[in-house]
DNA sequence: AACCAATTATTGGTCAACCAATTTTTGGCT
DNA sequence: AGCCAAAAATTGGTTGACCAATAATTGGTT
């Protein structure tokens, strides 16, 4: 069984969605279909497993990621229930969730550069002394690490946490934090971060805690603004090809 | 067994932390300690949930939602390795996920005021025919509902939803999907939509609409403002209490 | 010693079984 | 009938067992 076999021998039937993200679809379909109102109890994981055909992991996760995005509650020796939203909102934010993707990096940038700028302005009203000491930590490693010409994405990454920590918005913060794993990817993958402008970064960083320090706000934002402007710019190249008037 | 009983036989010992978090705790352990270099592969399923004293199906549990932030990459029959950043933000950014929680309201509405800013500026930038279309119709349904003198919550979060979609932007219109539920909750318990404020939205609704349908990104950002300045401020109250200046 | 095929061990993926707590049903009593 | 305690069934929580695919080991051959 050598010679016969061909190129298409190394195509496996990979399946684009988990076990998991099927059984949401279809615990969408109930609800769409009105098996499965507001509030409504769900059938049991035994029961629903052997429904779908799958094991009762794979139930959970699924109830587990809808838990997550609010749409299932689920209490011990009770069961799970929908939450008691209407069944429009309901229908269309499970189909938001399924197609929840973070492979666009285009997008990726973008939210992170408006999250980042109500970060900076957050950060001058409210910052502590304390962050003041985290941020400035922050940038020497990113500064020593330039020093010697070494990269320092991660570096920069950590400056920025430090800033979004300064928000005082545990919301603000994970968001950021969400991004920037991505980002991080972004910045390698592409080398967006040339050396001159990781160079051009020091001074930025300064100007940024420089206006936090003095809690200006606006000063804060416009900062960290010039700071992030090359990198959406580049980005922004690849994301305008396909929104402008999109139907769809 | 009715009269020796007190008042604290409900208290039940609750664990704060669900066993997932408390294996992620671990594994940031191992990173700080050094014992779990970046890059590494993790010992596999079977040795962490005998090393930690739990079943494997927490030690998957704990793995996923580091996964889902970036921080592991797990392979099928090979490992789970950790994320190619240094220690320092690895460390930084698991201590980070641990405490996250969406139970402070202050900073969902607040992170919800400005990603929606910043989303009624892109979908005038970006709308389509088909947004404007969809948009119409939730506003359509908010209408109705208002008319009839019933509570809206959900189709005015529904309107936001669908400008969420019409910024093209994938990022955003997510963190506004994962902020919704708890929006929506807020709303409900704290009774902040009194019925006038509700009546103001059906025009502050349709500014909103005509400067998205104008292109006019700074009409629709200051549409947008006005439209949640009340709830704002509303939940900032509470929220200003223990910002300023808080060393922890 | 070096190479290679067959075997064994290990991996994450998947599923079924057990547990304690709760709810429902049952069946005898008033 | 109505009530109440005991038993059975059902719940999500938790654990261990099995699976196919991969990686590591083995052992014989050159």
């Amino acid at each position: 069984m050598d010679t016969v076999t061909g190129i298409f021998d190394n195509i496996k039937a990979i399946q684009i969605d988990n076990p998991a993200d099927k059984i949401i679809a279809q615990l969408k379909q109930l609800v769409t279909s009105g098996q499965l109102k507001p509030g409504d109890r769900l059938p049991s994981e035994r029961v629903l497993s052997e429904r779908f055909g799958v094991g009762r992991s794979y139930v959970r996760e699924a109830i587990m990621k809808l838990e997550f995005y609010g749409l299932l509650k689920t209490s011990p020796q009770s069961g799970t229930y929908v939450a008691g939203y209407g069944i429009k909102i309901l229908d269309s934010m499970i189909s938001d969730i399924i197609k929840i993707n973070k492979n666009d990096f285009g997008a990726l940038i973008e939210a992170r550069y408006y999250m980042e700028l109500n970060s900076a302005k957050l950060a001058a009203e409210r910052r502590s002394e304390t962050d003041i000491r985290e941020i400035k930590s922050a940038i020497n490693d990113y500064n020593e690490k330039i020093d010697k010409d070494l990269e320092a994405v991660e570096e920069d990454m950590l400056f920025h946490i430090k800033v979004a920590k300064a928000t005082k918005n545990s919301a603000i913060e994970s968001m950021i934090l969400i991004l920037a794993p991505d980002i991080i990817r972004y910045k390698i993958e592409t080398d967006v971060c040339k050396r001159d402008l990781e160079k051009m970064a020091v001074q930025q960083h300064q100007d940024i805690l420089d206006a936090i320090i003095a809690r200006d706000a606006k000063g804060a934002q416009k900062a960290m603004a010039t700071h992030l402007a090359k990198i959406l710019d580049a980005s922004t190249k690849h994301f305008l090809n396909n929104t402008d008037e999109l139907e769809y």
